[in-house]
DNA sequence: AACTGTAAACTTTTT
DNA sequence: GTTTACAGTT
C-alpha cells in the first residue's frame, strides 16, 4: 500500500506486531492485511528504541520484496532523521552467497565461487551421468536434477544421503549427486540450493562462524515464511538459537512453492518450535473490496488441511467478480483485451491491471493480442534477457575471466565464436587436463603439437588462453581504480576482445543485428549497476575492476522474474501467477480457470497438491482490490494441437458468492479490436510484405499447395522461402497478378 | 571442423 | 509451436 506513512492509524493487533520487540514473534497476515507496512514500521520501530541498524536481519524471497522493504525503511526513518547504516534487508540467497563470501573456505574451500544457473546444472548433471557410467536415456538430467535439489532442500548433504541410501534407485543418485558435488566443488561453483546448503553446514559446524553471525544479527526478520524450506528453517533458527528475536511473517493459505521444497510445517509448528512464541492473525484485508473478499474466502474454505483463519473487509461491497466462457484461446484473449479498454476508458491505469495465468506458456496468445490491439504491456520475465544466446556467451566469458576453474563456462565459449577447435580437440584437453590436475583454462596454455593437437588447434588454444591473462592482467591493474566505468570498459573490452563482437556484426544469421544490440544492453546494464554499486559502497575502499565484475556476475545470477514488474511502467502486466505473490492491482484477469492447467495436470491424483493448486488460485484473487476477470476457454490449443476442455472445479467451488457470468461472445459482437491480418487479404508476387522478424521483403516466387504453400522472398538481409500459413506476413502494398489466397 | 536439416522432447510453477 | 540433439554433408 502506497499510502504508508508514519502517521496512518494501525489496528490494534498490527500496533500489538509492531511494537513486540524481544522474543518470538509470529504473524499470521492474510492478503492485503497491511503485512508490509507491519514489518517495516517494526523495522523502524527497533531503530528508534535504540537497536543499532546492523544488528537487523530481513530476509525476503525476492528481490524486488527485499528493495521495496528496504525503500519504506527509509522513508520511514528519514521523517525521524535516523539512519538506517548497516541494516540488512536481503534475499536469503544473496544473504547466503555474502555469508559464504566471507566464510566459504570452511565448507566449499573457497570464497571466490561462481554461481550456476540452470543450463550450467544441467551441463555438470549430464557429465555426472556419464561419468557413472548410467545411461542418460533411463536418467534424465532434469529428474537427476531434482532429486538432488530436494535432498540439499531437506538439509541432506552427500555424505547423508549416501548412508541413507539403500534401493538400487537411491543408491544411483547417491552416486550421482556425489560426483555432480565433486564437479562444482572442482570448478569452484555452486548451484541455488548450495547456497542454503553450505550456510546451513557452516553454522551447523562451524563455531566460530555461528558465533559471529549470531551476536551480529539480534533480530531475524523473514517474510514469506510459509514458502521457506527446512535448509532456510535451520539458517533461521542457528542465527536466532540464542537471542531468540525471530520475527516471522507469513500465511499458510498463500504457500505456493512446496513443489520446490518449502516446508509448510515450518509456519504450523512455530509455536512448538519457540515455545513461549507470541503468535498474532491479521485477518482484516484493506485491499479488495467486499465481493472479491468473499470469493476468495468462500474458495480457500474447500481446503481441509487448513487452519481456520477469518478473512474480513469492512471496505464497501464494490463490483461483482466476473467469470467468462469462451470459445478458445483467441476469443478469450480478446474478451481480456476489450476489458482493460473498457476499464481504461472508466480512469483505471495500466500499470494498475495484471493478468495473470498459471504456466508462462499461456503468455503467448496473450501477448499477441495486446500487441495487435497496440496495449502498452509487460511479460514479467527478468530473466529473459539473460537467457539469451549471446548474453550467455559474453556472461560465460565474463564468469571464466573470474573464475578460471569454471570449466564449464570454459567448454561454452572454447569454440565460440568458432576458432577452428572441435569436439575432439576438446576432449584431448579435457584429458590433459585431468592428468595434471588442471582447469581446463589453464590446460589450454600448456597445449602443443607434441600432445596430438593439430597445428591450428594448439594454437588457437593458446591465443585464446592468452587473451584471459591480459584481461585478467589489466581488470586487477591499480590504474582503473579510479576510472568511473572501469566494470562497463572491462565487459565492453571482453565482447570485442572474444570475437563476439565481430562475429554478430558480420554474421549472416537474420537476428544477429539484435543480438549484436543486446550485447550494448550488457554493457549498459553494466554501466548502471556500476554506478548504482558505488553509491551504496560509498565509503569503502575503492575496488578492482575484478571485483566489480564479480559482483555484477552475482547479481546477475540472482535476479527472478518478479524483479522485472515495475510499476512505473505505465503498461498491463503480464505475469505467472506465482511471481504475483506479495503483488496488488486495481484489476485482475486470470486466463485459463480450466481442468488440467488450474488446477494444474500434475496436481490432479494428489489431495495436497490439489490444496496447493487451489491456494493458486487464491493468492491470484487476493492480488484484486476491485476488479476480478476470471476466465476459460471451452477449446485450448497447446503444443500444436486444439483440445476441448472442462471448467475449473474452481469455478463451481467460488459459486454462492456473487458472481457475474458472462455469456460466451457472440461472433459478430467481436469488437475491432483485433483485426486479423489474413482474412480475405491476398499476396501476390510483386507485394511488400512485412515480417515480424526479417521486417520488409518483397515477394518472388509462390508455390501453391492445399497446404504448405511455400513462397519466396527477398528481405533486406536476404532471400528467404517460408510457409504461408506460418510466416504470418503482413501485407503492405497489394498487387493483382498471380494472387494466392492466404 | 563447420554447417544444415530433421527428429524428438517438451511444459508447471523459480531462487 | 519451440527448442534442443543428432546425423549427415561439405
Amino acid at each position: 500500500m502506497s499510502t504508508d506513512t508514519k502517521t496512518t492509524s494501525l489496528t490494534d493487533s498490527q500496533q500489538e506486531a509492531v511494537e513486540h520487540k524481544n522474543g518470538p514473534l509470529l504473524v499470521l497476515a492474510g492478503p492485503g492485511s497491511g503485512k508490509t507496512t507491519v514489518v517495516t514500521r517494526r523495522i523502524a520501530n527497533l531503530i528508534a528504541s535504540g537497536v543499532p541498524p546492523w544488528q537487523i536481519l530481513a530476509l525476503t524471497f525476492t528481490n524486488k520484496a527485499a528493495q521495496e522493504m528496504r525503500n519504506r525503511v527509509f522513508t520511514l526513518l528519514e521523517q525521524d532523521s535516523l539512519h538506517a547504516q548497516g541494516l540488512t534487508v536481503s534475499t536469503f540467497h544473496a544473504f547466503c552467497a555474502r555469508v559464504l563470501r566471507d566464510w566459504g573456505e570452511r565448507v566449499i574451500g573457497t570464497t571466490t565461487f561462481t554461481i550456476y544457473d540452470s543450463a550450467d546444472q544441467r551441463s555438470a548433471v549430464k557429465a555426472a551421468i556419464k561419468a557413472c557410467n548410467l545411461n542418460d536415456s533411463n536418467w534424465r538430467p532434469a529428474s537427476v536434477l531434482a532429486a538432488i535439489s530436494n535432498a540439499k532442500n531437506k538439509l541432506i548433504d552427500v555424505d547423508t544421503f549416501e548412508k541413507e541410501a539403500s534401493d538400487f534407485y537411491t543408491k544411483s543418485i547417491a552416486k550421482m549427486y556425489r560426483t555432480y558435488d565433486d564437479i562444482l566443488r572442482s570448478n569452484d561453483a555452486v548451484d541455488f540450493d548450495d547456497l542454503l546448503l553450505q550456510t546451513a553446514r557452516l553454522l551447523e559446524r562451524d563455531g566460530e562462524a555461528r558465533q559471529h553471525l549470531e551476536d551480529r544479527y539480534q533480530y531475524v526478520m523473514i517474510d514469506e515464511y510459509q514458502d521457506t524450506n527446512h535448509t532456510q528453517f535451520v539458517i533461521a533458527n542457528k542465527i536466532a538459537a540464542n537471542h531468540r528475536n525471530i520475527c516471522v511473517v507469513g500465511d499458510p493459505d498463500q504457500s505456493v512453492y512446496a513443489w520446490r521444497g518449502a516446508d509448510i510445517s515450518n509456519i504450523l509448528d512455530f509455536e512448538e518450535h519457540y515455545g513461549e512464541g507470541t503468535v498474532i492473525p491479521l485477518g482484516r484485508n484493506f485491499r479488495s473490496t467486499g465481493h472479491l473478499v468473499k470469493v476468495a474466502a468462500t474458495l480457500i474454505e474447500h481446503n481441509k488441511q487448513r487452519k481456520e483463519k477469518k478473512l474480513f473487509t469492512e471496505l464497501e461491497d464494490g463490483n461483482e467478480p466476473t467469470i467468462v466462457t469462451l470459445e478458445n484461446e483467441h476469443e478469450e484473449a480478446e474478451s481480456i483485451v476489450r476489458e482493460v479498454t473498457r476499464l481504461q476508458n472508466e480512469g483505471v491505469l495500466l500499470k494498475e491491471m495484471s493478468v495473470l495465468y498459471r504456466v508462462n506458456a499461456l503468455s503467448r496468445v496473450l501477448e499477441d493480442t495486446f500487441r495487435k490491439a497496440g496495449i502498452p504491456h509487460v511479460v514479467a520475465r527478468g530473466t529473459a534477457f539473460y537467457d539469451r544466446k549471446e548474453i550467455k556467451q559474453a556472461i560465460s566469458y565474463l564468469r571464466l575471466l573470474v573464475n578460471p576453474k569454471d570449466d564449464v563456462a570454459f567448454v561454452r565459449v572454447i569454440n565460440t565464436p568458432t576458432r577452428g577447435i572441435g569436439s575432439t580437440s576438446i576432449s584431448r584437453l579435457e584429458h590433459l587436463a585431468l592428468s595434471h590436475g588442471m582447469s581446463l583454462l589453464g590446460a589450454s596454455s600448456k597445449v602443443s603439437k607434441e600432445q596430438g593437437f593439430t597445428a591450428r588447434a594448439a594454437n588457437a588454444m593458446k591465443k585464446f588462453s592468452e587473451t584471459f591473462r591480459q584481461w585478467q592482467i589489466d581488470g586487477r591493474s591499480e590504474e582503473s581504480l579510479t576510472a568511473a566505468s572501469s566494470l562497463a570498459d572491462l565487459v565492453e573490452r571482453v565482447v570485442r576482445e572474444s570475437g563476439l563482437e565481430e562475429f554478430y556484426s558480420t554474421g549472416s544469421g537474420e537476428d544477429d543485428l539484435e543480438r549484436l544490440q543486446n550485447l550494448g544492453e550488457l554493457v549498459s546494464a553494466a554501466t548502471e549497476f556500476e554506478e548504482r554499486f558505488e553509491a551504496e559502497n560509498e565509503d569503502s575502499s575503492p575496488y578492482t575492476p575484478l571485483h566489480l565484475l564479480f559482483a555484477f556476475l552475482e547479481n546477475v545470477a540472482l535476479v527472478s522474474d518478479a524483479d522485472a514488474v515495475d510499476p512505473e511502467n505505465g503498461a498491463v502486466t503480464l505475469m505467472t501467477l506465482h511471481a504475483s505473490k506479495g503483488l496488488e492491482f486495481d484489476f485482475i484477469a486470470i486466463a485459463g480457470l480450466e481442468e488440467g492447467l488450474l488446477p494444474h495436470e500434475r496436481a490432479k491424483h494428489d489431495d495436497s497438491q490439489m490444496e496447493e493448486e487451489r491456494r493458486l488460485c487464491y493468492v491470484g484473487i487476493t492480488r484484486a482490490r476491485k476488479h476480478l476477470f476470471l476466465t476459460h476457454a471451452k477449446r485450448r490449443t497447446q503444443r500444436g494441437v486444439s483440445n476441448r476442455t472442462m471448467q475449473s472445479r474452481f469455478i463451481q467451488e467460488m459459486t454462492g458468492v456473487s458472481i457475474t457470468k458472462s455469456p460466451a461472445i457472440e461472433p459478430w459482437d467481436v469488437p475491432d479490436v483485433v483485426p486479423e491480418e489474413s482474412g480475405d487479404q491476398t499476396v501476390t508476387v510483386g507485394s511488400l510484405v512485412r515480417h515480424k522478424r526479417f521486417g520488409l521483403g518483397k515477394v518472388q516466387r509462390i508455390i501453391r499447395r492445399t497446404r504448405g504453400s511455400t513462397i519466396t522472398i527477398e528481405f533486406r538481409g536476404g532471400v528467404k522461402h517460408l510457409v504461408l500459413e506460418y510466416a504470418k506476413l503482413e501485407l503492405v502494398s497489394p498487387d493483382h497478378n498471380n494472387s494466392v489466397e492466404f
